[in-house]
DNA sequence: CCTTGACCGGGACTAACTCCAGGTCGGTAT
DNA sequence: ATACCGACCTGGAGTTAGTCCCGGTCAAGG
């Protein structure tokens, strides 16, 4: 497939994509006769694996040593496996943050709600 | 209060408190006869407002006009009120990412249990 | 034959910081 | 008195993770 139905799939734009490719993130794409990229199962997979690991914060260094160990084969998936799990770890942080920020924001729109109350009710002695 | 105990009270750094100020995104603070920050609790309480939107993800650009409205007055309230909002529901598609990305993982990490499992497990016929 | 659409690489631009160099001020140690 | 220290200052360069734009190529269709 080419490289919008990949983006289209994965998730990911086309230029994040040469982007990737580029800084090594992606292992190399193989090319059709006419140059351009064809992407296989297996490399949507990978960019779609990708797109949620950086959308949720993960940063392209942590995701370009993921790419080494990924193609280095089999024996690293040790070192993988703690990568993610470290990820896991810190969707647990960002969780924890929404909540507080949704906290602050109720928190914010209920003094709202009560400034709004005191100037358009007129019952203020 | 001085940046440095404003920093941590906020959870910003420094830095950025500063580039905030410069930004307009934080309203002119006081200075002392030093020529130093002088932060009041208005100020740090407006830090930690703009650490918690910035924190889960709220461009500069919109709390900037958050912060034109803020000093605008109390008349600006509605408009404060609808980017607010528009934020808590940012927050629920940001909460569906952290899903969508720790069911990602938790597949992941299942197909590695099962390649570990059978080149550890010497039972394959 | 000519145009259109999808793609190409290279490089400029952007957002939101972060870091650094060189300078000032107030307080303490000598 | 002076030397030094730590916290702060400004301005500017550097970093991250893209995004945008440009001129150029190629295959297919009218």
């Amino acid at each position: 497939m080419r490289i919008a139905e990949a983006a289209n799939a994965s998730g990911l734009s086309i230029d994040t994509i040469r982007y990737y490719e580029k800084s090594g993130i992606v292992p190399k794409v193989q090319r059709g006769s006419d140059g351009k990229r064809r992407f296989s199962k297996e490399n949507v997979d990978w960019l779609t694996l990708l797109f949620w690991l950086r959308e949720t914060g993960m940063p392209v260094k942590t995701m370009h040593r993921f790419a080494v160990l990924y193609q280095a084969g089999d024996d690293t998936i040790p070192e993988r496996k703690t990568i993610l799990l470290a990820h896991a770890d810190f969707l647990k942080k960002r969780r924890a943050d929404l909540d507080r920020c949704e906290e602050v924001l109720a928190y914010k729109l209920a003094t709202y709600e009560n400034l709004q109350g005191e100037s358009l009710a007129s019952s203020k002695p």
